[in-house]
RNA sequence: GGGUGCAUAGCUCAGCGGUAGAGCACUCGCCUUACAAGCGAGGGGUCACAGGUUCGAAACCUGUUGCGCCCACCA
């Protein structure tokens, strides 16, 4: 409507985990890598009751993938349904799937990109695991959540002299089964209490293995005992602790969350094998609850175990904690040990026009929080596979050191099923061979990636340059620390360069009881039902009060006023076009046009006021403040319906008598009824365009925006003889004269009046009034005067009298 | 613990130096030549609390309390 190319993509972010789990429960399956492809799987179906993880039907690799791009296909086909319901003016044509070749192949490339660049390395490292789902999960896709937990008191043995008069040492801990891992107790180097501990060693209850006693500095004296126990991983802690004081490495915890099936090889102790025999094979938590018996059994237990409530480190989406183990994975670089980049990207947000500003304190403490490069790849099967390949050996053992990648011109590439360069298929797996990378990237690997693909990088040139960087990215704040910020990385290392001037942050609809909404609490709220009970437009409207950044309960109220509003702008559309134009009818689709002159002081007073809310409107929508835009339109509307209309229709209706008179009502309706019309457009698109068909040719939404310089004004009459009053704030400038609609507020006033007095009478609006007398300022009478023609007619009031007075403006009515 | 936002009528929210606002809900009235899925009128608020700035504070500053969110926090 302002005149400008739009390019609007949208595509279908497909991968990922919560996909797989989705194609898990609704098929009743899990893959299985190790199983052969089946050409026609039976499967138990969508209607299969849900069942435990035990109880899935086991599928191949391809057969898995081949469900979840069926299911996410149809997922998408009843999001597209639901949002072009919703009038999303995005372009559907130029829509993406990030599974789909193009989107994988632009993903593939940047990773390549990054790894010719030196941004994109492997690491055997410590890494945090969702045990359920099998695969490290990123730094940006852990949440914390309270759990109930406890603390045990263990006893570790002192020996020699340094121990003095102790004999043992006391620590805390809420994960005894953890304790085959441990390799070292900690202590902060001011506490008194371990001070001449420090340098010596103590020895494992249970396992019996010497560790020895450190400093450092992260210890907190006023946690559990004041000294503690240091695994091999229990948190982020104590792998800051393994680096920092270069610790022994003594894993337990196996990928499935269980406990290893062999012991530690520093556990040499026949006891202490026999006691770790006890928890092998357990979950972390069975084990943990095994481990409390076997260490009170053994007497090394001290005290009571005391309940805990404990914040839990958890995969966003995952249903148990997650763990800490050691694993090769791919790393892309985000800034966390570059401080170089990590101030570009500082600086990238602070160059960014964020909607509302205080959003970028979420980015900067993000990026100033990062604590490790971006964990890219992923243990799972549905997303974009790493493309690279590993020569192997002569033993068969891969050389990670040396990934081969693909040409670019063959990109996609599967490493699981495609050939590297310079090897024929048969040497796949075999000595001298190589292998190809099982992992897929991370989701945001792709996402982050939307600009370029929905802008044909690299292939289309053309289009790349003329849409990137882009205007605008919508979306919500929870996914800054993702979407947004892995999107501004991308575009940095990538392209030194924003990847959109402006980011729309919006909140959240909470349910009715500003409760966040949720699957498991039942309290969601689905749009299709209110599109098909309420209309598009009522949720729409909705929609649409809600401000940027701020979270909004959902409301059913709205909904209904929203329909109000609709229906409304039928009705006054319908009550306007009633009134034959006075002269050519309007010409073609587009601004409105003087069908005679608009020579009234009322008419010329409401199109004042309407031209300043044209104004307030389109600042409002440059401000990306959609709210206030609908508000000051509907607070238009509403006046220019309950006070303009019911004024001006005895003058419009009375066409017989004086034809220049109803002549400048009937141009002034149709002007503002066409600007109205356009005002609303953006927010309720299917209503106007219903009531534009009308009377106009073509839609609505190809119309211009409209303008104050539109307005149908005869210089010859222009509204000179406003008053005074014009110096007030809200006038404007107009073909050189000023005005402004204050004639249009006092008519609104008098008839208020009026009709209070019928109200408080009880007697019907139409009833007759025999004389009102008006007492006031003269300029305010000289204002009212200009326009208490229509006054008289509408209030149908058969005398009236204005007598100066030096006091506010009162009206006396009289039947 | 650090950060950030919010607190205004019963509800949902505007207002952000100049006499407290809207819609809904509530009460009363009205079939009025667009609309009874409508129209008109009315009642209803120490603008969380305490200081300060100012001629003047709901608004600006400081602090307090409560709620939400972000980050950190698993011994």
């Amino acid at each position: 409507m302002r005149g400008k190319e739009v390019f609007y993509p949208i595509g279908w972010d497909d991968n990922g985990l919560a996909t797989e789990r989705r194609v898990q429960n609704y098929y009743g399956i899990s893959c299985d890598p190790a199983l052969p492809y089946q050409p026609d799987p039976e499967l138990p179906g969508p209607d299969r009751p849900a069942s435990s993880r035990s109880a899935r039907i086991p599928v191949s690799r391809r057969n898995f993938i081949e469900l979840c791009r069926e299911l996410t296909e149809r997922d998408e086909r009843a999001y597209e349904e639901a949002w072009r319901r919703l009038g999303l003016s995005v372009d559907w044509s130029t829509s993406y799937r990030t599974i789909e070749d193009a989107p994988a192949a632009v993903s593939q490339r940047a990773f390549l990109r990054a790894l010719a660049d030196g941004d994109a390395h492997q690491a055997q490292a410590p890494v945090l695991w969702d045990v359920t789902f099998g695969t490290a999960v990123a730094q940006a896709e852990i949440e914390d959540r309270e759990l109930p937990g406890s603390y045990w008191r263990l006893a570790f043995g002192l020996a020699g002299t340094a121990a003095g008069p102790r004999s043992e040492i006391l620590v805390a801990t809420t994960r005894p089964e953890l304790l085959p891992a441990c390799v070292a107790l900690v202590a902060h180097p001011q506490d008194q209490r371990y001070r001449d501990l420090v340098g010596t060693a103590a020895t494992t209850p249970l396992f019996g293995v010497s560790v020895p006693i450190l400093a450092h500095h992260l210890a907190d004296p006023a946690k559990g005992t004041g000294i503690a126990m240091v695994c091999t991983f229990g948190d982020t802690t104590d792998v800051t602790w393994w680096r920092d004081l270069g610790l022994a490495t003594r894993p337990v915890l196996g990928p499935d969350g269980r406990l290893l099936a062999e012991p530690p090889e520093a556990i040499t102790s026949p006891a202490g094998r026999a006691a770790y025999a006890e928890l092998a094979g357990l979950t972390a938590r069975a084990a943990r609850k095994r481990a409390a018996e076997l260490l009170d059994a053994a007497g090394a237990l001290r005290g009571a175990a005391e309940p805990v409530t404990h914040p839990v480190k958890f995969y966003e989406k995952g249903d148990a904690p997650l763990e800490i183990i050691s694993a090769r994975q791919w790393y892309v670089t985000n800034g966390s040990s570059d401080p170089r980049l990590r101030q570009q990207l500082l600086d990238r947000g602070r160059e960014l026009t964020w909607h509302p500003p205080h959003m970028r304190v979420r980015y900067e403490n993000w990026v100033n929080g990062l604590t490790g490069d971006w964990l890219i790849s992923r243990q799972r099967y549905f997303g974009v596979p790493i493309p690279v390949w590993y020569p192997l050996g002569a033993d068969g053992t891969p050389d990670y050191g040396s990934p081969i990648t693909p040409a670019d011109d063959a990109l996609p590439v599967d490493p699981m099923a495609d050939t590297p360069p310079g090897y024929s298929a048969g040497r796949r797996d075999v000595p001298d061979g190589f292998t190809g990378d099982r992992d897929v990237m991370d989701t945001w690997a792709t996402s982050s990636l939307t600009p370029q693909i929905a802008g044909g990088w690299p292939a289309d040139d053309d289009l790349f340059a003329r849409v990137y960087p882009m205007d605008l990215r919508p979306q919500a704040h929870e996914i800054i620390r993702t979407w947004l910020f892995y999107t501004v990385l991308r575009s940095q290392v990538l392209e030194d360069v924003l990847p959109w001037q402006h980011a729309a942050i919006s909140g959240w609809i909470l349910d009715p009881d500003r409760k966040k909404m949720s699957k498991s609490a039942g309290n969601v709220v689905t749009p299709t039902d209110l599109l098909h009970e309420y209309g598009t437009d009522a949720v729409r409207y909705w929609a649409a009060s809600a401000r940027l950044g701020v979270d909004t309960a959902f409301d059913v109220a709205q909904l209904k006023i929203g329909r109000r509003l609709g229906v409304k702008i039928l009705n006054a559309t319908r009550f306007v076009l009633g009134f034959t134009p006075p002269a050519e009818p309007a010409g073609p689709a587009g601004p409105a046009r003087a069908d005679a002159p608009v020579t009234e002081p009322l008419d010329l007073a409401m199109l004042e006021r309407l031209a300043d809310v044209i104004r307030r409107c389109t600042a409002a929508f440059g401000d990306y403040d959609q709210a206030s835009a609908l508000e000051f339109a509907e607070q238009f509307f509403w006046q220019f319906c309950d006070d303009y209309l019911e004024l001006v229709k005895p003058r419009a209706y009375a066409a017989g008598h004086d034809e220049a008179a109803a002549g400048s009502a009937v141009t002034a309706l149709r002007c503002a009824l066409s600007m109205l019309l356009r005002l609303f457009a953006p927010l309720l698109p299917f209503v106007t365009e219903e009531a534009w068909s009308w009377w106009q040719e073509g839609s609505i939404h190809r119309a211009p925006w409209p303008r104050p310089e539109e307005l149908p004004f005869d210089p010859a009459s222009a509204a000179a003889p406003l008053s005074a009053a014009a110096s007030s704030p809200g006038a404007i400038a107009l073909e050189g004269q000023r005005a402004d609609g204050a004639g249009l507020d006092a008519a609104s006033a008098a008839i208020g009046a009026i009709r209070k007095a019928k109200s408080q009478a009880r007697l019907p609006l139409r009833s007759e009034v025999a004389r009102v007398i008006v007492r006031g300022r003269q300029e305010e009478l000289d204002v009212l005067a200009s326009v208490i023609g229509d006054v008289v007619a509408a209030g149908h009031v058969a005398q009236i009298e204005m007598i100066p007075a030096d006091s506010e403006i009162a009206y006396e009515v009289k039947f």
